[in-house]
DNA sequence: CCATCTTACTTGCGAAATGCAAGTGAAAAA
DNA sequence: TTTTTCACTTGCATTTCGCAAGTAAGATGG
């Protein structure tokens, strides 16, 4: 349920188009994956990360995404240049939404990771509570 | 599994990646959409969608998800003028990324279509196996 | 405390993708 | 035979993307 911000006028109210418009675009699943998956929290590891994203383009992701209610963003305390980057209960919501991308491109493409995609595939609901609990942990 | 076709060339060989290269743009979902839920199968149709896609956009999209095998193209027997879209089994089996796009949009956005979003929610898998008949039905 | 390094960006700019309006050609309808 | 309909294509202006090169603030080493 979003708060204040003047929505910025969507296409159409369908959901499916809601999703698209925040999610649709060849980058943001990416770093949502990365953060959920990986365990990635910072700029830099984000652009380390193999599909090489351009530094403009993740700047402007991250603040999208944190527009969005996805992600925050927190100062790192023991690190003053470095900002902390982190999944909203929104953003960890989405872990079904990348599951089930994972494992129809498991299914239809050559992929890698089979690992990954083999712990998905035995068991959906033990996967996806996992990754929840995981992130509750580094709540605080 | 991909046959013959020299594979484009991914970013990555995530699967995630693969689903994005092939889905993250802001239409490709919403025709898919249209020819899951609402059973569009025309150009005309897809035109016409609320949100309004424009024609060369459409006719590269339709293009795409061709060329990925997600649709097939046909001529319409009745009609020499008209093609006939449809998706194959590889696009039939999105339901479940469409599903859970449209139920995560549905929890944290405003959102109108209430009747489908309650429909999933009651019973996601006869949701999709309802979706997955229909879609049997009338490929003969 | 000063030079150097890191981190998280911003800026510039060419290339590609998008959006809109106006065609086009083949087939169907009137 | 003229008019419509359908599935596109073409041109062109606008927006977004991607790459390279900065930059400012904070950390680090001597």
């Amino acid at each position: 349920m979003p708060v204040g911000k003047s929505a910025p006028k969507r296409r159409s109210g369908c959901p499916l188009n809601a999703s698209v418009e925040m999610l649709g675009d060849r980058w943001s699943l990416l770093i949502l994956r990365d953060m959920m998956l990986r365990g990635f929290r910072s700029y830099k590891e984000f652009l380390q990360s193999y599909e090489g994203i351009a530094t403009n383009i993740l700047a402007d992701r991250l603040r999208r995404l944190e527009a969005y209610g996805i992600i925050t963003t927190q100062p790192d305390p023991s690190d003053g240049r470095k900002l902390i980057y982190a999944l909203t209960a929104k953003g960890i919501d989405l872990a079904p939404v990348l599951t089930e991308m994972v494992l129809w491109a498991a299914r239809h493409e050559e992929t890698e990771n089979q690992a990954l995609v083999k712990q998905m595939q035995k068991d959906k609901q033990q996967f996806l509570a996992a990754i929840r609990q995981r992130w509750a942990e580094k709540i605080p």
